[in-house]
RNA sequence: GGGCGCAUAGCUCAGUCGGUUAGAGCGCUUCUCUGAUAAGGAAGAGGUCCGUGGUUCGAAUCCACGUGCGCCCA
């Protein structure tokens, strides 16, 4: 150690997290360490992270941390360990969300308003919007220390962007695959537009609504097929739980397999299921004649309502296998444009559309009563109308899901409406393909939720009749030519006008550019509709690098991704709009590897959400326990996938668990490495000449180097950072625990040395192992024990090499070792306890009995079991006649297998069996033998587990096959010894309570009572050297600072003044 | 209704290949250690390992069925 002045900052044992995030913060920026983590690294492999943008559609919340970090996490890793990893930042800038956010502000609601507004405004107010959440995006994303270059952003809503995204739907359009279908689809009448399945997804809730019985009255020739009585009326009995699209009907379906009858009911005649003729009829109904489904089909009936007339024939029975008799009747009614098995069927049968509804989801004019009326609301007036008329036969509440716009919160209604489609199916082993080289964390989603869901694949429906989006790049002629355009210098060539250089690609904009059909040379007009936003993010690996315009280079270099990670709501969305994408386009996935994210719930076990108002706001997490102690709960506190509780009280437990216990033992070598000028550079003592200590300490933390490592290659965090904490304890509460006395001692010897260079390698390793997760208090650790001593050392944690372990530095036999002594220990202290006395006061033997591995590895660490339980001597229980108690039982793991049925026999046989004449001849002879059953057994050490019982005047614990027993008695030198130790704990106390300094050396002058003074007078120089006293004197208490306690009955007085330091060189 | 996942102490979670007395942290009670610590240690209280059945010498663990919850899909 040398003479310098102190070599690192005094490092005060209270941190204020917050504030030291604000220190490294600006540290990184004046600095550029992110840039330098890039820079000077050309060679370097690439790792290519993808950056799936988020919505910038409001302000980020609690759940937004959690895919920000792991997105962190990996990719500061693999730079540590030489990648090269440019991050890219990335924004969803475009759908519904944004234009529903606007809507509001404006005050206005639905599309006719927006065109009453005007496209142009509306969408410019659009692209504001989302800008001006970016800012407060950008900060929160600086605070929780997610390194991504917000700089060098890409926005879906710019035009070399959007230009990209015409490139792939034109390659998509080449290949066929781009197609308009007229398919029923859930629709949300408010925002105008076709919802896409995984929209529709997130919109069901439970609801109850009125279900109705209607009759479905036969035509008197139809009626006379049936046998009922000559010229009776008779009806088909209808259930449908959408009132509404009765005004559309066009047919009944039946079950032709299914069982039917004609049942009477009060006079009345129906046609329903037989076996659901009681439940909708009741009981006193009579079944006149039973009738197969197939005898039902073709009979007509009259239409419910004639405010429409069919272009074919209708009303009539059809047969559709898909009518069941779970619910209602047996008999579906059917209106082919308001669902999608009935437009299946009805192209099956041949039956006319008949829509009464508009694309606002009101009945049209046609409909004199409900004209204009919204058709969920029109559900009472048509009951009442049915009634009224005869019609109705009953009213039944029925709950089910039914699926709600996802945004605004409309009933969705099933509808028959043209949309553009990709033709995904083509596609579909591609895609499985695909998948198959995607390694997914957890696993089960690859095989499970996602693999399946691939399996069921269906096209994409693309289009949206909205406003602020990607346009449709397809224009159609008169003709019916399409075309569709897959660049902008196209559009400019094609065009009949010539276009403005700074031309938006937005609509309305791009609405006016007509173009000229190749095929016949008139005018092409563009299809309205913009594009699913998911299309956009999905294309985000090319269109980031306006590929192929521009960058071909960069986009070879980083397509695809190595890793992805976005929460597990995505599998459906980006997930699979990423995969779609890429493999339509370049017949591959655009990533390797993706982590799923749970979501954050609330400490109830509730999702946060906006509308529950359990939101917790990251600010409140941020300004008070800081971004590491979040992201560590984060990555600590369960695997990522799983659904997260959260609550700042959580996170508290974090900070007092682990980051305060990392930060005392930094605190703790700081001020002890400055009182002794430690220096780091010089007078290595090699780990295999230190203590076993401290090889113990450097096996665990070369192990942990390689856990770690092994860890994070396997992209798991929670699993790395328990073992991380783990260490963390050990270093605190053992290493340093038990070094203490080594650290504190006055002389500087190789001892001492050798515990500070095992500290503090431990403190710089793990501190580099902490940089991915926690990266500012990493940072706060590295610049004061390494930059502070180190001027030529990397600048920052986050420029250095990730740590390799030392092999050889791992010692199992150490760490066996070190677990004997620790169990040893702590059984002694339960025994301490159980006998009440005090850890103050030594006692005279431990003895303990242990496998013969233990017993050996005890030996060795003698001196810890002794220090720690404050024994003098410690001795092993060699023969039987020391522990009265035996209990021998067979060890199942060895003799189960052998035994198998017997050993319950056996169990009771060695329960009758003299356990210490068991012992004692499996001892001498090395082995038993028994009788079980019919034959013979011989056993051998192995084969049985020996527990030993109490030793008379020993307080005994035991566990597992090892028992540890404290003699109790103490005799006079121990009490003495054990007061000596008293006062000088108190002594200690005053010290602290008069606010000296660790160095601090006192004049002490005690007040006793006569009879301790012997006893002080024998123990002055223990007392003295352990309160750096450098003057004891014995008397009346006097000095700067005075004290008095009372120390096992005796009351004594202190008396300190500070006399100078330890330190025999000055400095200042 | 279907698929996937989950279910262990009051709470948050471990629990390896099926093995002996099912663990940790938090919280509670009592005791204790300590001149780094907001900490540490010991003990106590707290368990239908969701239920039922099966396989097995032996099941929290494997299998089947059921229940509850979450997510996804209808």
């Amino acid at each position: 150690m040398s003479d310098q002045k102190p070599r690192f900052r005094e490092v005060p044992s209270r941190v204020d997290f917050p504030a030291l995030d604000a220190r490294v913060l600006a540290f990184w920026k004046e600095q550029r360490i992110f840039e330098k983590s890039l820079e000077g690294r050309d060679d370097a492999p690439v790792f290519v992270f993808y950056e799936g943008p988020p919505t910038a559609n409001g302000r980020p919340g609690a759940h937004h941390v959690i895919s920000r970090i792991f997105k962190d996490l990996f990719p500061r890793y693999k730079t540590m360990r030489g990648y090269r990893v440019p991050r890219k930042a990335g924004w969803d800038t475009h759908g519904l969300p944004v234009e529903l956010e606007v809507e509001r502000r404006l005050g206005i609601d639905g599309k006719q308003q927006i065109e009453d507004f005007g496209v142009a405004a509306f969408n410019e107010l659009c692209r504001e919007s989302v800008v001006s959440y970016l800012d407060e995006w950008n900060r929160f994303t600086e605070r929780i220390g997610f390194w991504v270059d917000l700089d060098d952003a890409y926005y879906t809503f710019t035009n070399e962007y959007i230009e990209t995204v015409w490139w792939l739907l034109r390659q998509i359009w080449d290949k066929g695959l781009l197609y308009q279908g007229h398919k029923v689809v859930p629709y949300c009448p408010r925002c105008g537009t076709a919802i896409s399945s995984h929209e529709v997804a997130q919109g069901y809730k439970d609801v109850t609504e009125d279900s109705i019985y209607v009759r479905f009255p036969l035509k008197p020739a139809a009626a006379a097929t049936l046998g009922a009585p000559d010229g009776a009326p008779v009806s088909l009995a209808v259930w449908t739980t959408t009132p509404w699209t009765l005004v559309s009907n066009v047919a009944a379906a039946v079950n032709p397999d299914v069982t039917y009858a004609l049942a009477e009911s009060r006079g009345e005649r129906f046609v329903l299921a037989r076996e659901l003729v009681e439940k909708v009829l009741g009981g006193k109904a009579v079944v006149e004649r039973e009738l197969s489904g197939r005898e039902l089909l073709g009979l007509e009936y009259e239409p419910l309502f004639a405010f429409m007339e069919p272009d074919k024939r209708a009303h009539f029975v059809i047969g559709g296998d898909y009518v069941t008799t779970t619910d209602g009747t047996g008999i579906v009614h059917i209106a082919p444009a308001f669902g999608e098995e009935d437009m299946r069927v009805g192209l099956e049968n041949d039956l006319p559309v008949v829509n009464a509804v508009d694309l606002e989801g009101k009945f049209v004019a046609e409909v004199t009563p409900w004209a204009g009326v919204f058709v969920k609301d029109a559900d009472p007036a048509i009951i009442a109308d049915l009634k009224a008329r005869g019609l109705l036969l009953g009213v039944e509440p029925y709950e089910h899901s039914y699926p709600f716009c996802w945004r605004c919160d409309t009933a969705l209604l099933y509808y028959a409406k043209a949309t553009w489609y990709i033709q995904t199916t083509a596609i579909k082993d591609e895609l499985i393909k695909a998948n198959d080289d995607v390694i997914w964390h957890p696993e089960h989603i690859k095989t499970g939720r996602f693999g399946e869901w691939l399996a069921g694949n269906v096209d994409w429906a693309l289009s949206r009749d909205r406003y602020w989006g990607t346009p449709l790049p397809i224009w159609r002629c008169e003709e019916g030519h399409t075309h569709c355009v897959g660049s902008i210098a196209e559009l400019r060539e094609m065009a009949t006008e010539p276009l403005p250089d700074d031309m938006d690609l937005h609509r309305p904009y791009v609405d006016d550019v007509l173009l000229t059909c190749p095929d016949c040379g008139r005018e092409m007009r563009r299809a309205n509709e913009v594009i699913d936003a998911w299309f956009d993010s999905g294309s985000m690996p090319f269109a980031q690098w306006h590929y192929p315009f521009e960058h071909a280079d960069t986009f070879a270099e980083r397509f695809p991704a190595d890793f992805i990670a976005e929460a597990i709501d995505q599998t459906r969305g980006w997930f699979y709009s990423m995969l779609a994408v890429a493999t339509l386009v370049e017949g591959r996935s655009s990533y390797k590897r993706v982590l799923c994210l749970g979501h954050i719930l609330d400490a109830d076990g509730q999702k946060m959400s906006k509308s529950k108002g359990n939101v917790v706001q990251p600010d409140d997490i941020l300004d008070h326990q800081g971004a590491d102690a979040f992201r560590w709960f984060m990555f600590a506190s369960q695997n990522p996938w799983s659904p997260r509780r959260f609550s700042a009280d959580m996170v508290d437990e974090v900070v007092r668990k682990f980051l305060l216990t990392l930060w005392n033992t930094y605190s703790f070598f700081t001020v002890y490495a400055n009182i002794d000028r430690f220096d780091p550079a010089v007078e290595e003592v090699p780990l295999a000449e230190r203590p076993l200590l401290d090889r113990w300490l450097g096996g665990e933390l070369n192990a942990l180097v390689q856990r770690v490592t092994e860890g994070l290659e396997q992209y798991d965090a929670t699993g790395t950072c328990r073992a991380i904490q783990q260490f963390v304890d050990d270093l605190s509460n053992w290493y340093v625990r038990r070094s203490r006395r080594r650290f504190w001692k006055s002389e500087s010897d190789r001892d001492k040395l050798a515990a500070y260079h095992t500290l503090y390698e431990a403190l710089v390793t793990v501190t580099k192992l902490l940089a991915p997760f926690t990266p500012f208090v990493a940072e706060e650790l590295y610049q004061n024990l390494v930059r502070e001593v180190d001027a030529g050392a990397p600048e920052s944690v986050h420029l250095c090499a990730w740590p390799v372990a030392d092999e050889l530095a791992i010692d199992a036999g150490v760490s066996f070792d070190m677990a004997a002594a620790r169990r040893v220990v702590e059984l002694g202290r339960a025994a301490r306890n159980a006998a009440a006395v005090k850890t103050r006061q030594p006692l005279a033997e431990v003895v303990v009995a242990l496998p013969e591995a233990e017993r050996r590895a005890v030996a060795g660490l003698r001196d810890v079991v002794l220090d720690e339980l404050n024994v003098k001597a410690l001795r092993f229980a060699g023969d039987e006649s020391e522990m009265v108690a035996y209990t021998v039982k067979p060890n199942l793991k060895v003799l189960g297998p052998r035994l198998g049925k017997q050993l319950g026999a056996l169990q009771a046989a060695l329960k009758e069996a003299d356990a210490a004449a068991l012992v004692a001849e499996l001892r001498a002879a090395g082995a038993v033998t028994f009788t079980v059953g019919a034959g013979e057994l011989r056993l051998v050490a192995e084969d049985l587990l020996v527990e030993t019982g109490s030793p008379e005047g020993y307080q005994v614990e035991s566990d597992s096959g090892r028992t540890v027993a404290l003699r109790t008695a103490i005799d006079d030198t121990l009490r003495e010894e054990g007061l000596a130790r008293e006062l000088v704990h108190a002594i200690q106390l005053a010290r602290k309570n008069a606010d000296l300094r660790i160095e601090d050396t006192i004049r002490l002058t005690l007040s006793l009572p006569a009879e301790l003074l012997p006893l002080v007078d024998r123990h002055a120089a223990t007392i003295k050297a352990e309160t750096l006293a450098s003057e004891l004197v014995v008397g009346e208490a006097g000095g700067d600072h005075l004290e008095t306690a009372r120390v096992e009955g005796h009351d004594i007085g202190m008396g300190l003044t500070v006399t100078g330091t330890i330190f025999t060189v000055t400095y200042g």
